[in-house]
DNA sequence: AGTTTATAGATGCTCCTTGCATCTACACCT
DNA sequence: AGGTGTAGATGCAAGGAGCATCTATAAACT
């Protein structure tokens, strides 16, 4: 099967928004079960994308020390952020619909053989 | 926005049961309109995938000179492609209701706020 | 006859992303 | 002292994607 796209990056939005603020170790085990498919998550990705994100401003970190253990990148959605959440809830939704209008026709295809 | 992954295989395969054989040059133009997400394909793009779909025994083609204009590369699916096609089915349906899922849950949280 | 336009397929090059392995570091347990 | 689990990050090679470009055919236009 090809390679598809893990979407990675709505599904980190969405879980800052639902937990409030996390960090990367969490993330990537929660990752696993809301991923928007069967892909296993790269742990590279995940630690990339938070960067990025927090390059382009959607979400902001700061470090966490008050633990055993060694520090946490503790991010939170930024409102740039959650507004990003919206656009990619809105593409997603568009992109769901076509995949089901494309799964339909392949059915009524096959029933048509 | 993010770069999404076009799903130009899957529709190659689509569009190929339908019509029962094409060439990429007609493809690009029904590619547009039945694409999965609304960025445009790249012809680059179509007429890598239409070899790599060939490497792979999912289509087989021929040379087609019999009418005006440069000849054309005329492609159809073989039963590994058809096969091919139902996987993708499946994939895209679990994906589709991933992202549904989703979206569900941003109007929810955002209802919420 | 020569030029332009539309059709048709293909590839070179460069940048970007991804996957895999690897690295550092902390705390706890044995 | 060494192993294990937690936590974050990066180097490098391979692959993918975007853009431009190339060849070629035929029809239409000048």
């Amino acid at each position: 099967m090809g390679n598809l796209s893990r979407f990675v990056e709505p599904v980190i939005l969405l879980l800052l928004r639902k937990k409030g603020k996390s960090y990367g170790y969490d993330l990537l085990t929660a990752l696993q079960e809301h991923a928007l498919t069967d892909a296993k998550i790269e742990g590279a990705a995940l630690y990339r994308t938070l960067r990025q994100l927090e390059r382009n401003g959607n979400v902001r970190s700061e470090w966490d020390v008050k633990h055993g253990g060694p520090a946490r990148h503790m991010y939170k959605l930024t409102s740039d952020g959650g507004r990003h959440l919206q656009e990619w809830a809105m593409v997603l939704d568009h992109v769901s619909k076509s995949m089901s209008r494309f799964v339909k026709e392949v059915k009524k295809l096959e029933n048509a053989r």
